[in-house]
DNA sequence: GTCTATATCGGGATAGAC
DNA sequence: GTCTATCCCGATATAGAC
């Protein structure tokens, strides 16, 4: 109790690094809990002791990631570039970070479509996780002085990033061509023409048409677990 | 051979409703092959007999289903009402047939974003059904006369539509609200707004934008499995 | 050709002894 | 806290009844 480090927490720290190498080299579905006790030189009781499941391994894999990524983050995010630069940057960051894990994400996103599903990134208990990343994109907006998003809009642009965000990850995943050359276009490209029109959002002009989208969003989120009500 | 109804359809076809049923009434993963077997009264090397794996049964679902809907959707098309209504019928159809298998879908749609997956809408064995059904909605856009679609637009349509409908059931798989109705609500809204969005997309001014969203659709498209080239 | 019975394996998860 | 033994299930294989 009085010691920093306890024998437990060893043994757990060796089964968990265990885990997310085999999830990395092996992937998800490949990587069976007693490779993973074999590897972590414990018995197969033991590793379950410490990890109910093998989801709990990959929530652990999400909170790591998060913590490695966010000194990054913060440099993305201290630059002075302009809107375009600073989102791409965030999203980089994730790019690279889950570069070497790119098969393990793979295998991970089937279950993402289920925000029942705890390892999916809509889910209740990855709430914290998709909030702080959020809470990035909403720095990013707060800070640009080249792109002036209208007020009705900007409560859920941060929620909007996250989720274009998210749906190139999904494409990058599944994305055969060498080296993702393909996601690396779609990336920019999308983001060039998502931020084209949101610099476009405020004309009057399209006053009608911004304020049926907003409508949309805003019915779109009421139905989701995430949103404001959180039961049902 | 020569009579129309063998011993081995009859065990084949209760062997898929036995499965169907308690998929529908348990879900997916729930449900065993043994379990199947024994409400169909027939060993677990029959049931294996006849569908090499529980997701042979889930195909065989997906193939029932689609074969179902046909005639409805053939009627929704034949009717002369306008492109949103005739679009929307042909999404209400997928709604109300599905409606008693809902939570079913909820845990096929958990290997949905894996196109690898044979049970996945993006799947390379699910391709003739995503295709039959595309094709539904090209039918829908050809006899339609209230909105005329930009050439350069038209081709991407069909999957397009297709792609909307994917992710209003989607939503509506997930949806908690009472009977579904934020689902309804978001699929009037969505698709008024998507139709509007067709009709002023022929206009002269917005040349530049549309021909960088297409330029979009094409770059996604290209990156897909089912896109024209197939392997790699 | 249709079907049963049964054995076997790999893998997630659990119970209970120590 | 740790391990062994066990269970359940999907899947495969096989031998043989009819």
């Amino acid at each position: 109790m009085t010691r920093p480090i306890k024998k437990s927490e060893a043994t757990c720290a060796r089964i968990l690094d265990a885990a997310l190498d085999m999830f990395r080299t092996r992937g998800f579905e490949e990587t069976t809990m007693r490779g993973i006790a074999a590897a972590a030189e414990v018995s197969l009781g033991s590793a379950y002791y410490y990890f109910e499941s093998k989801e709990d391994l990959v929530m652990a894999f999400y909170e790591r990631a998060m913590e490695a990524m966010a000194p990054r983050i913060e440099a993305a995010l201290a630059s002075t570039a302009g809107f375009e630069e600073t989102v791409g940057a965030l999203i980089t960051v994730k790019f690279e970070y889950f570069q070497p894990s790119r098969n393990f994400l793979g295998a991970l996103l089937k279950h993402a479509a289920d925000p029942r599903n705890r390892l999916s990134p809509f889910s209740k208990a990855t709430r914290s996780i998709r909030e702080r990343d959020q809470v990035y994109f909403g720095r990013a907006i707060a800070q640009s002085r080249d792109v002036r998003v209208p007020d009705e809009l900007s409560p859920h642009l941060p929620m909007l990033l996250w989720l274009y965000q998210m749906g190139l990850i999904l494409y990058w995943i599944y994305d055969r061509s060498p080296g993702q050359r393909q996601t690396r276009l779609l990336r920019e490209k999308s983001l060039a023409l998502l931020v084209g029109g949101l610099k476009i959002s405020r004309f009057a002009l399209l006053k009608p048409l911004r304020t049926k989208i907003v409508e949309l969003i805003v019915l779109a989120e009421g139905g989701t677990s995430h949103g404001a009500s959180e039961d049902a």
